[in-house]
DNA sequence: CAAAAATATTTTATCATTGAAATATTATTT
DNA sequence: AAATAATATTTCAATGATAAAATATTTTTG
C-alpha cells in the first residue's frame, strides 16, 4: 500500500488553498473591472503606475510569469485601446519598448476606483497581522519555487 | 491627482503575489504530472483519496470552486479514463453520484510519485514554520474573500 | 566575414475556463 | 393537481493561456 507522508500532502493541501484564492479573487475583481480591462491588462497598467519606466514584451512577461505570446496578446489589446505607447528600440531592432500613456494612467486610476470596495471588503474582514505574515511568507514561498530548476 | 491607500495598494501586492505562486505551481505540477492527468483532473481525484465518499458534480464544482460546466468537462474525461464511477442518484434523477474507481486510486498514487520530487524541492527550500502559519493565513483570507457578496 | 547560435517578438493550434442558455427533474404554491 | 419556481446537469460561444513553430535581428564562433 502506497503512503505519503504528511509534508508532501499538507504542500498540496497550501497550494490548493493558492489557488483557490487565486480563482476567487480574479472571478471577483474580473466582475467588478470595467469592460475593456481584463485582469491582466489592469495588472500590466499597474505595473506601471509604481515605475513607469519603459519595459520590453519580454521583462513584462517574466515579470507576470506568463508566456511571450500572452504578453504579446495583452499589449497588442493595451496599444489599441490607446493605454500604453509602444517603439521600437533603436538600438536593437528586435525589441520593443512598452510604456504607459495618459489615458492608460486615467484608465488604471479609473480601475482601481471600481475594484475598490471589493478590496476593502476584504481588508476590512482580515486584520492588519494576517496580511502582514501573509506577505512575507508568501514571498518566501514564491522564491522556494521560483528558484528551482525542474 | 488621483490617490489610494496603503493598504488598497498592500492588498493588490498580495494578490498578485498569489496569481504567481499560483501560476508558478500550476505550471510546475502539470508538467511534472503524467500526460493524461492535468492538474484539475489530479485534484478530483487527489480530493477522494481524502475521503471516498460519493459527491455530486454540484459539490464539486462548489469545493474547488469551478463553474458547473468545467466540471462536467473534467468529470467525463475522467470517466472515459475509468478514473471515475458516476451512477445516478436513485432518489432524485437530475443528481449524479461521483466515486473514485480502483485504476482512480491507482492513477493518483502514480501521479503523486510523479510530482513528488516538485513537492519535496519545496518543502526543503521552505522552513517549516513559513508553512505551517502560512496555511492558517491562506484560509483565513480566504475565507474573507468566499464570505463576501458581491 | 560567413555560418551558427542566441535573442525578441509574433503566430498558430489546442485546451480549460467562464457565463449564459438549454434541458430535465423535483419542490412549492395556489 | 396544475402552474410556477428551484435545482442539477449539460451545451455552447467566447476568451485567455500555453507550447511550439515561424520570423526577424543580433551576437558569437570558427
Amino acid at each position: 500500500m502506497l503512503q505519503f507522508n504528511d509534508k508532501d500532502m499538507n504542500l498540496l493541501i497550501l497550494l490548493s488553498e493558492i489557488a483557490t484564492i487565486e480563482q476567487l479573487a480574479r472571478n471577483k475583481l474580473d466582475n467588478a473591472l470595467p469592460k475593456d480591462l481584463n485582469i491582466s491588462s489592469f495588472s500590466v497598467l499597474n505595473h506601471f503606475s509604481g515605475s513607469r519606466a519603459e519595459k520590453t514584451p519580454l521583462q513584462l512577461a517574466r515579470s507576470f510569469h506568463v508566456t511571450k505570446g500572452a504578453m504579446t496578446n495583452t499589449l497588442n489589446k493595451l496599444e489599441k485601446q490607446g493605454y500604453i505607447h509602444v517603439r521600437p528600440d533603436w538600438n536593437d531592432a528586435r525589441k520593443k519598448c512598452v510604456s504607459i500613456s495618459q489615458s492608460g494612467i486615467d484608465a488604471r486610476n479609473n480601475a482601481m476606483k471600481s475594484i475598490k470596495p471589493i478590496l476593502d471588503e476584504i481588508i476590512q474582514k482580515t486584520n492588519h497581522m494576517t496580511k502582514k505574515s501573509l506577505l512575507g511568507d508568501l514571498r518566501n514561498f514564491r522564491e522556494a519555487i521560483e528558484n528551482d530548476k525542474v
